[in-house]
DNA sequence: TGTACATCAGTGAACGCGCGTTCACTGATGTAC
DNA sequence: TGTACATCAGTGAACGCGCGTTCACTGATGTAC
């Protein structure tokens, strides 16, 4: 029986919270001296050695165990709130079939998904702060890894909406890159979210349009015009 | 008669130039060194403090720069792109009159500024990796400057929409978000676009994707549905 | 037009300091037999 | 169950180095009269 792995050397979860809370201020990851992670963390600079090889794989740790504590919590949002419109178990009717609720339940699901995530993002500011950060930071080995990130993120918002029935179908590519666009969007609208608490409301608005556009404008761009001039119609 | 502002004392120019060299490759204007400035530019490092107080008034001062040479000429790439279509003199039709040949129109300049935007980020690397990086960096100072410069660059576009009659009339603050919507993709997609070569015509096409889906769903929701189904239809 | 002075943009030497990294050491925990 | 040894996660002292910043200086350019 094996521990479970995110019970950490003591030191090591120090090290990376430490980091966590030396960037969201006002440093990024690249900036940071050793001496200075160690004297946060309460340890000897030398302990630095003993969990890592150098920033970039301090980085690493990072933002591996964020995904990971991200993704899930995400995915579960989603089915939340699609089931909180239609219980599972209800018989869905098809886009075809009924265009106004179906309508009506994805947009349901966007407000409260994208509300979900922004509270989730004002839970975990400095996770967030540095993955933005270092999304287009000065390390290449963490760029590629947040790149992954975002990849990952996206397919998995790709898969719900398919799932969830939240968008008439439409070829996988397609719905793969909105949700890569959604992606990049909401990330960065975190950035203000977290920064700009006066506009928090604004800013969950817009978001929300903004996916409503997306997807809309697709449906119409792959040919689902009549349906959706039904759907918008009362 | 004053001289042109652009012409800066030597030692000024060559310390932001060298500024943009060195965080280009793999280092944020917070880590840079003073004497690795100097070094980079070939001057004292005491120089530097002929010019700036400190790395964000360098910053500051990169950024402004960067800022004026750029409005102006995407700008001028959106209505060279509009002429190009429908040359100046020709009598517009409305958007009521004829959506076929309005949204063709904006298509192209949509297609034609795209490509436009992503040679210029092409040619001028450095000063948008800068800029992007520092947009989310670790600086207050030069994140509230780059937030001004997207908020301008924003405002241009939205201008540009509505002069050139890009998008059926949409009550300006909608039309202002949409723009800053699209402008985040658009710097966002640029990191991409400069250091993935191999996908530039995918990003290209992408992002004209985005934009349209943008526009369409937009026009959907300030009903102009049955507009846009004629527009589409053949 | 000449002269005296101020300002500007640069140099070079020197300072003290915090840094990354190494080495040798320690005690607690895990493992083989 | 006990013992011997290895590994792990930590400490503390020491090193040489590059750093930001200051000071005093210089020559070129601009300006007042």
């Amino acid at each position: 029986m094996s521990l479970p792995k995110n019970i950490l050397a003591n030191g090591k979860r120090l090290l990376m919270d430490a980091a966590l809370t030396l960037t969201a201020s006002t440093r990024s990851l690249n900036a940071l001296s050793l001496r200075e992670l160690a004297r946060e963390a309460g340890l000897n600079p030398n302990t630095f050695y003993r969990h890592f090889k150098d920033f970039d794989e301090l980085g690493l740790a990072i933002i591996n165990e964020m995904s990971s504590e991200i993704r899930e919590p995400l995915r579960q949002l989603r089915r939340q709130a699609a089931e909180s419109v239609v219980p599972a178990g209800t018989e869905q009717e098809s886009w075809e079939q009924n265009p106004q609720l179906n309508l009506a339940k994805s947009r349901l699901v966007n407000t409260q998904t994208v509300r979900l995530f922004f509270d989730y993002v004002a839970t975990n500011p400095n996770a967030f702060i540095l993955g933005v950060r270092e999304l287009h930071g000065a390390s290449p080995v963490l760029r590629k890894a947040l790149r992954q990130v975002m990849q990952d993120f996206a397919r998995d918002m790709a898969e719900d909406i398919e799932a969830l029935g939240l968008m008439p179908a439409v070829e996988n590519s397609v719905l793969l890159s909105i949700a890569e666009t959604i992606s990049r969007e909401m990330f960065q609208l975190s950035m203000d979210y977290i920064e700009q608490p006066e506009r928090r409301e604004e800013i969950c608005r817009k978001a929300e349009q903004t996916i409503i556009m997306l997807s809309l404008g697709s449906a119409l761009l792959q040919g689902y015009s009549p349906l959706m001039t039904k759907a918008l119609s009362d």
